[in-house]
DNA sequence: CCACGCAGATATAGCGCTAAACCGACTCTG
DNA sequence: CAGAGTCGGTTTAGCGCTATATCTGCGTGG
């Protein structure tokens, strides 16, 4: 029924390994007229390798977890920031010969469980918080490589890959403060003294200072980065901070949705309130206002994630340090100077 | 190092088939004190069963595999509606147990090898070309449980779920016709006489045929769908198709792209074209005007993929006829009757 | 009191593949 | 011309798990 190397081997009159060899490249101990002979009948037998008892002897898989946050609830499980880099991520891992098992971990426990189930070659951690990857300790991960991404854990285990979230939120409040906004709303999820929401807020920060204007009041709304997050904040925007002229988000769609309640309100975006989003996803060109926002190398991280990550697999020692990929301000019309119509 | 069977059974003090049996709710032949003491150092070591292992010698993985077209290209691999099918299929199938392999495939082949290396316990296959549907014989299958999603093929083994793309088109199309437009763009990719395009080129066409209208003329446009084809497209619409009022797309990202090149040509949209699309993804309704389009039900359209397909897993006959999904119009600000300023 | 069934296990035999050791026949080479 | 390679393989020994006998007491009915 199902075709295996004996089949092969039987046919070609070989041993078993002699097969073996030939399908795996190992050409060294085989003559050429026996390479020919066994991929003839390879091919006349339409022989496909049995992965699971390959990965059994030789305790690699050439499959890659990807792990990604997911809501238990109903809502979209993984973010549009994420989604973009999975099919990145996909074809980086194919071209090198790599399968990806997608997996959305609900449960704190369930890394642990995902990483060593599937005696995966690696694993790609994306978006988790740093207190769930500080977690991995050896016990844990076993000997998997791991590497996370868009993280700030110091956890040598997973170094990876991040962008430079401090400069991104640096530039998007040094926008707004050099257009001369003044009442700039920070909105964000509820962050710890470190963590990606931390550092984009500490950069945010930064651009106050670099202007000497430490002292101002920067109020924080805390709220999660869906649309419907967004819309929400924007009805209660005018009430809880009826001075501010600009929002700067830590999400495009967060972005996103705060204009369109913001437009539904009355309010025009971005005559008199200015937004900036975060991750420059493919929607916020396509919106009206277009979004200014932070762009990130989406394609370079899944690259850099890919490359560390297989880098790790083989063997070759990975670099302590993360990688960080520069971001740049993309400027377009959802921001414009207070009261400038 | 890694913990096996073995090491739970030597430190239980019974056999590896007991503790085999335990791990897998197999207590029948198992007294409940020696469920006890395994299930209490299966804790205690941290064991983790060898899926590799476990597919080899059961003959089944867990594993369903996700095949979606994929571009080779460094275009975006995944198409807005397949992501949105993907995450609601990932947390379908992890709540029933099942693992996600997500496999683009870039060319036909490489079907037919994903298939069958992976020893999936079953496949599914988002929105491929009837033909390549109808190419999956038994020879390619193997008894590899396999669904087609939105397809059209009439192969018996791969019969699935679409939506009611004939009812959508003409839906859509009659929505137009209803607002008093006459000249009418379908755009969409090539088509054969089979298929989701074509099918949705049929209930356009109905839709005139409804009204009597069928001597009419309905000029199409063969254009990809991607966000940038419909900017093409609406470079050389204005002078391929001078007198249209409406544009009837395949899909919503194209409807969207078609939108924002007209708007920078200075075309107004509703008032100088009508746009409608077809799918409504999330961002349908974030763009201004906000998108009229025939919405297609996502989640359960993966749901009833999902649960097909692990009925077939499982061994239920399963139906020979696919399961239609009803869609809807959705009317939103797109659309309005030509001149109707 | 003896086959007989049955709960509670265990022993045996692979699943399909690979790593590593081994082997015979040649070819060098000093 | 003996010892050391090389070539072109083959054999052996699992990887960690499951399916399928098989075994061992022990209570039972005839």
């Amino acid at each position: 029924m199902r075709v295996t190397l004996k089949d092969i081997a039987e046919a070609a009159g070989v041993s078993i390994m002699t097969v073996s060899n030939v399908i795996n490249g190992k050409r060294a101990r085989v003559s050429a007229e026996t390479v020919d002979r066994v991929r003839r009948i390879v091919a006349e037998l339409g022989y496909v390798p049995n992965a699971p008892a390959r990965s059994l002897a030789a305790r690699s898989s050439l499959m890659i977890g990807l792990l990604v946050p997911a809501a238990t609830e109903d809502s979209l499980a993984i973010s549009p920031h994420n989604t973009a880099m999975l099919g990145h991520i996909e074809r980086g891992l194919r071209r090198h010969g790599y399968h990806l098992l997608l997996r959305g971990v609900a449960e704190r426990a369930e890394i642990a469980e995902a990483l060593r189930s599937w005696s995966l070659d690696g694993a790609l951690l994306l978006g988790f918080l740093d207190e769930e990857i500080d977690g991995l300790d050896k016990a844990v991960i076993g000997t998997t490589p791991v590497l996370a991404v868009d993280s700030y854990s110091t956890n040598p285990l997973t170094t990876g890959v991040r962008s430079d979230d401090f400069t991104g939120a640096r530039l998007a409040a040094a926008h707004l403060l050099d257009l001369g906004h003044r009442d700039i709303v920070f909105a964000g999820p509820a962050f710890t003294d470190v963590g990606v929401v931390h550092e984009r807020f500490l950069g945010f920060r930064a651009a106050f200072d670099d202007r000497g204007l430490s002292e101002m009041d920067c109020p924080i709304e805390i709220v999660n980065t869906t649309y419907d997050d967004g819309v929400g904040l924007a009805r209660r925007l005018r009430s809880s901070h009826p001075g501010a002229t600009a929002v700067f988000t830590t999400a495009d769609i967060l972005a996103i949705g705060l204009i369109d309640g913001l437009k539904d309100a009355g309010t025009a975006v971005p005559e008199d309130i200015s937004v900036v989003g975060f991750d420059n996803i493919d929607v916020s060109a396509y919106i009206t206002p277009k979004l200014t926002t932070i762009a990130q190398d989406i394609g370079g991280k899944a690259a850099v994630a890919v490359d560390r990550l297989l880098a790790k697999v083989t063997g070759q020692p990975s670099p302590d340090t993360p990688h960080v990929l520069p971001v740049q301000l993309v400027e377009r019309a959802s921001t414009t100077g207070p009261r400038d119509r």
